[in-house]
RNA sequence: GCGCCCGUAGCUCAGCUGGAUAGAGCAACGGACUUCUAAUCCGUAGGUCGGAGGUUCGAAUCCUCCCGGGCGUGCCA
């Protein structure tokens, strides 16, 4: 049991005397947030003494005088309006760190009832090269599932790509008529990307050439009402002055996004006609759109020659995503993109009609929700299914054949409507006990706060983006050591360590921002060589190797449970208690699904540790004692940040 | 129109079901290397928590309104 469990556990009779159900007053006792108030405060005395109506002060004191923790803390103090500050014994932290030497676990012990875990992330679609948009839900989603699995639950990591959509069309639609063989026989991956660009390229050109009167004419109209706006604004009364303040800034915003649907309208016509052989092509093919989307269409009825080609395309595209994968070292117990489900959506539809969900509207088979007005559509009008049918289907399958307790769902957080949507809808067709998680990300923006592109305002390639990251760190693994006085690595551990850090750089960005905020993608801040950076942790990491180096001990030789611990300074004391609240750490990122509750606690592990190195050197410690005592919570350090990070999926180094 | 989200230091962000004097990192300024890796540590400065009300012992946090921004919203996924 980790300390915070057992303070709670001995307040536990007091509170249950006085109240029906102690646990949320429980939940308030925590680690404390200043060190003056102790290492823990129950702050449960307020709410508490408001509910029964008396002093807070009075009835915190009654409750420290009935509550028993003399064998492991300082006498229990009653401040301000009643906290009650724990402060733990020294020697009693030097007991549980005893306890806990040497183990990997830092003394977490996995959840007595595991569940299974379904995560659903990464899901990127087959025929298009990642981009970086895929990056926060395969790191978020790798990191949840290690973390899980770490805390005892069973785990089934699944990829559910996009292997069946559109976007096969239009890559058999560009085989047929654009293919360069040479290409297509040397780089098939990288030739499929081509094609496909170039139909999404001619479909869209076509597309906005049509929609270009219109987008002019609605342009002119919220340039009318702008106008209109503006001057009965400049005559109104202070009654109506609200209300055409408003439309005037409605009217300004209608035009600003008009005026940059136009301009990016324009723009992409322009690359095709000052491209000789784009507008001879995009001239050859005014149909290509509802052409490629025809191909998709035989693609699932099963026309023969289609699926020769999709089962041509799919193996390399697949060794694409793998690339990436085993670069990030993410795995995934199943890929079971959206062609897995395609025999079973027609049911799905079947199912929900029986039941009278599903009704036809306009055409289409939708599922209408009592609360909102938005149907759920499952079949179109063109007699296809949606990725609504899709997921319906996974939901079934997760269920039946997984026999899963709770699904994660790793996605954008645009896309909140459709998870509700989902979960509504399946709770109502009979889903049962099965639980549905949305855990939501923002977006990964660029330095002018949009979406991150590159600067001809494609998106950014998830494999570029790697090598980047690798080649920015080995600048930075140059730099440093080439600055020390005698340089340390060799050529290859220069390379290993930029791969390392490089990595774990762009993973720790992502992880330790709050996962529901949009976050501005930034070289500078996350390979930067001070601060909260995964370079911080494996750099603190790397320097607790060399106390062990420097004195030519072998951790794994020693036997550091028989070690009696010592914490004779604050920084020692400090990294003790520090290293013992791994485990409620592990709590609150497995309460909300929140990894960057582990990237803050790694980082106080770290910077605790940091001020320990500069304080306590374990080399000239005071005594032999003192020094075996402080290689024990080195090794805990070192075991805790490993152990840490590799829940993030960031790997570490022994030098650095 | 309807729905969801956001606004905290110059910048990037934390702040858990309401708790003590609102915190980090970066940037700025000043210190610390004959000492286990200075990719470090110590210190200083920096805030009307978008605004106004309300709920109460107590509000960045909960409620209402206002201002500013984003996203989603019937046949893309």
């Amino acid at each position: 049991m980790n300390l915070l469990a057992s303070i709670r556990q001995r307040f536990l009779p007091a509170l249950k005397d006085l109240v029906e159900d102690p646990a949320p007053l429980l939940d308030l006792v925590r680690p404390a947030q200043d060190a003056r108030f102790g290492d823990f405060q129950a702050n449960f005395a307020m709410p508490l003494a408001k509910q029964l109506g008396r002093n807070p002060r009075e009835l915190a004191q009654q409750i420290v005088d009935s509550v028993d923790l003399g064998d492991f803390c300082e006498p229990l103090e009653v401040a301000g309006p009643g906290f009650i500050n724990v402060r733990i014994s020294t020697s009693h932290l030097e007991t549980l760190l005893q306890q806990v030497a040497g183990d990997d676990r830092l003394g977490v012990v996995p959840v007595s009832s595991p569940r299974h875990f379904v995560v659903d992330f990464s899901s990127p679609n087959v025929a298009k090269p990642m981009h970086v948009g895929h990056l926060r839900s395969t790191v978020i989603g790798d990191a949840l599932c290690r973390t899980l699995r770490f805390a005892g639950h069973k785990v089934t990591s699944d990829n559910h790509i996009g292997d069946w959509g559109t976007q096969f069309g239009m890559i058999i639609y560009g085989f047929r008529h654009f293919r360069d063989e040479t290409s297509w026989q040397e780089e098939p991956v990288t030739e499929l990307a081509r094609l496909y660009r170039l139909v999404n390229q001619l479909s869209e050109y076509h597309a906005t050439r049509s929609s270009l009167p219109e987008l002019t004419r609605s342009l002119d109209a919220a340039r009318t009402e702008l106008e209109a706006a503006t001057a009965e604004a400049e005559v109104a009364d202070d009654a109506d002055r609200k209300k055409l303040k408003k439309r005037v800034s409605a009217a300004n915003k209608e035009v600003a996004s008009g005026e940059a649907a136009l301009h990016s309208a324009e723009a992409a016509i322009a690359a095709v006609e000052n491209s000789a052989a784009l507008s001879r092509q995009a001239a050859d093919h005014p149909q290509i759109a509802r052409l490629a989307r025809e191909e998709t269409a035989r693609l699932h009825a099963g026309d023969e020659e289609n699926l020769r080609f999709w089962n041509e395309f799919l193996p390399c595209c697949l060794e694409a995503l793998q690339r990436v994968y085993d670069r990030l070292d993410v795995q995934f117990d199943l890929t079971l993109g959206e062609s897995f489900y395609n025999p079973r959506l027609a049911d799905v539809v079947d199912s929900l009609a029986e039941q009278g969900m599903a009704v036809l509207s306009d055409g289409a088979m939708c599922v209408f929700s009592p609360e909102s007005n938005a149907p759920f559509i499952v079949r179109k009008s063109d007699g296809a299914f949606t990725y609504a049918t899709t997921d319906l289907a996974t939901v079934q399958y997760r269920r039946d054949e997984l026999r899963a307790d709770e699904v994660l769902y790793v996605v954008d957080k645009r896309q909140s409507g459709h998870f509700q949507q989902l979960f509504e809808t399946s709770v109502r067709w009979g889903i049962g006990d099965l639980q549905f998680r949305h855990v939501s990300f923002g977006t990964v923006m660029g330095s002018n706060g949009r979406p991150y592109k590159t600067r001809s305002g494609d998106t950014v390639g998830l494999e570029s983006l790697l090598d980047e990251a690798v080649s920015r760190a080995r600048r930075i693994v140059d730099e440093n050591d080439d600055r020390r006085e005698t340089a340390s690595l060799t050529d290859e551990q220069r390379a290993r360590v930029a791969e390392i850090v490089g990595l774990g750089g762009i993973k720790y960005a992502d992880l330790h921002h709050n996962r529901d905020s949009d976050y501005i993608f930034d070289w500078d801040k996350m390979l930067a060589t001070t601060g909260d950076t995964a370079t911080y942790m494996q750099y603190a990491y790397a320097r607790v190797c060399g106390i062990f180096r420097k004195l030519e001990l072998d951790r794994s030789d020693i036997d550091f449970s028989r070690i009696p611990v010592l914490l004779r300074t604050d920084e020692e004391r400090r990294l003790g208690l520090q290293l013992l609240s791994f485990g409620y750490a592990l709590d609150g990122v497995l309460a909300e699904y929140r990894p960057h509750l582990l990237t803050s606690w790694l980082f106080s592990t770290a910077e605790t540790f940091s001020q320990f190195f500069d304080k306590c050197s374990v080399q000239k410690a005071e005594s032999e004692e003192l020094q075996k005592s402080r290689l024990v919570l080195c090794d805990l350090m070192a075991r805790a940040i490993r152990t840490g990070l590799s829940l993030l999926g960031i790997d570490v180094t022994e030098t650095m």
